[in-house]
DNA sequence: TCCATGCATTGACATTCGTCGATATCTCGA
DNA sequence: TCGAGATATCGACGAATGTCAATGCATGGA
C-alpha cells in the first residue's frame, strides 16, 4: 500500500495507524481510553477562568489555605456560584475542604494537574 | 476585627483578602484577569476525553505528526468531528497544523500546557 | 432558646459545547 | 479536463455549563 502517493518525499505518508492491529508500532499510542476520560476531568475543572483564579489565590495564599468568605470578593461573583466552583474542583481532587465551625476553608493540591500534565508531555 | 470568633485557635481567621486594599499583603495572589483567561483557555481545550487522546497520540506517535486520517479512527468519531476538535487544539496553540498535498500533518506543541500548569504550581 | 451568620442546595435561565449529516473546497492522478 | 479522495465548513440538535435569586441547613453567640 502507500507508495503510490508520497505526500512531500521523506514523509511516512498516511499510515492508518497501523490498520488497527494494534500490537504493531505504537503500543502506548493510543492512551487509555478511562485514563484520557481522568486527565480530561481535571482539565475540565481548570477550564474557567474564575476557578483558575480560585485555585491561584488558594495555592499562593501565605497561609496555603482560604475560606469561602475571602474568595468571594476577590472574583466578584455570587457566593452560590463561588461556592459550584469550589465544589468542582474538589471534585477534581485540585482542593481539599475543610469545615472549621461556621467557615468552609479550601487547600489547593497541585499533584492531579502535575500528573495529568505528565499524560500530555511524556 | 477578628478575634470575636477565631474557628480554630492558631488559624487566621477569615481576613477578607486585605479588606480589597489589593495593595497590603498578597501582591501576587490575584493572578492577572487576562492570565487567568489565556490559562483556562489552554486548559479548556483539554477538558475533552476525545482532545486529550487526540493530542497524546500525536505526541506519542513515533514520527511526531500523525495526518487528519489517521486520527478519525482510533477515535471513532466523524471526521468533521475529529476535524472540529483538531481546530480547537491548534487554536489554542496545543497543536500546530500544515498542509501536505492532499493531507493536513498536526504536531503536538507541550509549551502552552508547561506554562500554564506553571502558572497553579509555582 | 432564639437569632444571626457562613455556606450549600435548588430551580431557572441563557449560553456554550460535542456531535452528526450534508456540502463546499482543494489536491492529485487519469 | 474530469473524477476521486482528503479535509474544512455549515446548519442543526440535544446535552452540559455558568450564573443568579431564593431557600435550606448547620453553627455559634446572646
Amino acid at each position: 500500500m502507500v507508495a503510490v502517493h508520497d505526500p512531500t518525499a521523506a514523509q511516512t505518508a498516511p499510515t492508518k495507524a497501523a490498520e488497527a492491529s494494534g500490537a504493531c508500532c505504537a503500543p502506548s499510542a493510543e492512551i487509555d481510553e478511562a485514563r484520557a476520560e481522568q486527565v480530561a476531568k481535571v482539565f475540565k475543572a481548570l477550564g474557567d477562568p474564575t476557578r483558575v483564579r480560585l485555585l491561584a489565590m488558594i495555592a499562593e495564599s501565605p497561609s496555603g489555605e482560604m475560606c469561602m468568605c475571602d474568595l468571594t470578593g476577590p472574583v466578584g461573583l455570587s457566593q452560590p456560584t463561588v461556592s459550584h466552583h469550589m465544589k468542582l474542583l474538589v471534585e477534581a481532587g485540585l482542593a481539599t475542604r475543610e469545615q472549621r465551625g461556621r467557615w468552609a476553608y479550601f487547600q489547593a493540591v497541585t499533584d492531579p494537574l502535575t500528573e495529568a500534565t505528565k499524560a500530555l508531555t511524556r
